[in-house]
DNA sequence: ACCGTTGTTATACACGTGTAAAACAATTTG
DNA sequence: CAAATTGTTTTACACGTGTATAACAACGGT
């Protein structure tokens, strides 16, 4: 039959292109409800290209996990350099820029969300998930132990279950409470952690 | 061909044996590798009974959500219940049961939190959800109340929270900390909303 | 022992899935 | 303008999916 018009395009842009949709894909319907078609109709290929760009639909989901984990600490780095100066104020900004756009967008949320949901049974997934919750602690224990926090692994756990467990409720009903709500809560912690 | 020889069983028992299986599964392969078929092999009965009793899987794994709710939310009051008659023993019982066998046996987690990837994208799996948690919420801001905190509403949200950041983790990697550090966590936060 | 009831299995069906690769079209080069 | 390159679409394939239901087997009653 007739084949579709399209324009030839350079391997980095059509790899973006995959990701991008499927973190919109991931975001909407969910780890289970996502397919090659599905990603390719969002990305405006045809499902050809999955394969022929990531080896096949699980590898497109890990690197998309890769790129938003990118994306995720990037913005969190930008929020702490842009801090003022003191450990308090630079933790602070660690912590509100986890409730505000773009990472308290829901879409993000919900995408991040379903990476959880795929670590449980994907053990590929899980080790992007564990290196990249690693990370995250590490950062939070030096920015705690630049506070005079004690017990900074312990600290740094608590803070991430918390921020963790918020992101989940608001992703699941954001109705619940307000972004400003969660970014106090998490203050209120802080507060309890550095003593 | 020949029949797999088997035992009539009343219309409870199978429930029930679907039921289980289904949360062993979910536990197992997540939100998005279960099926009728892996399901009925668990529960040792055949496909055809998955839509005989439950009308179709999605009506069976929002049963298997009722009862794991329920199973939760009777091993807590049983924990409140046998608790000292102080609001902070109360308190106390409720948050250390969220980490003491069966509720932080791993199986469990992963099977909860396979509900929470199914609720993100399953509108009868969300309503579910809703009330679940608005029932967990109420719970929790009675048990604040009685130990003098303000605001219970959001202090709810917050323990709850830091609840289900911990769950999450332990259920994704349960090396990261013990349940007895999740604990610890619980009460320095309960110290902290309850000033 | 036979019959009736009904719990249950096995099968068929239509559909969606991920992957592979032949074939084609866009674009560049000579 | 023709040929070469290569990005991309389309198609086919094997497989797994959920559901419906005919047929059968377990069991109880007479």
């Amino acid at each position: 039959m007739a084949r579709a018009p399209f324009h030839r395009e350079g391997e980095a842009v059509r790899r973006d292109a995959l990701i991008a949709a499927t973190a919109q894909c991931l975001a909407t319907h969910g780890a289970g409800g996502i397919s090659v078609r599905m990603v390719a109709a969002a990305a405006g290929v045809s499902a050809g290209l999955v394969t022929h760009y990531f080896g096949g639909i699980d590898d497109l989901i890990a690197a998309t996990y890769h790129a938003t984990g990118d994306r995720i600490g990037a913005l969190l780095d930008a929020a702490v350099a842009a801090a003022g100066p003191t450990p308090r104020a630079r933790l602070s900004a660690y912590v509100e820029a986890n409730f505000r756009p773009p990472i308290s967008d829901p879409e993000l949320l919900a995408t991040w969300a379903a990476f959880w949901a795929l670590a449980g049974s994907n053990p590929a997934i899980a080790a992007i998930r564990d290196s990249v919750a690693a990370a995250t602690r590490a950062q939070v224990e030096s920015l705690l132990a630049a506070c005079g926090a004690r017990e900074t692994r312990l600290a740094a756990i608590g803070l991430t279950a918390l921020i963790d467990g918020l992101w989940l409720e608001r992703s699941l009903n954001p109705a619940t409470f307000s972004a400003a709500e969660a970014g106090a809560l998490a203050e209120r912690w802080l507060d309890a952690l550095i003593g």
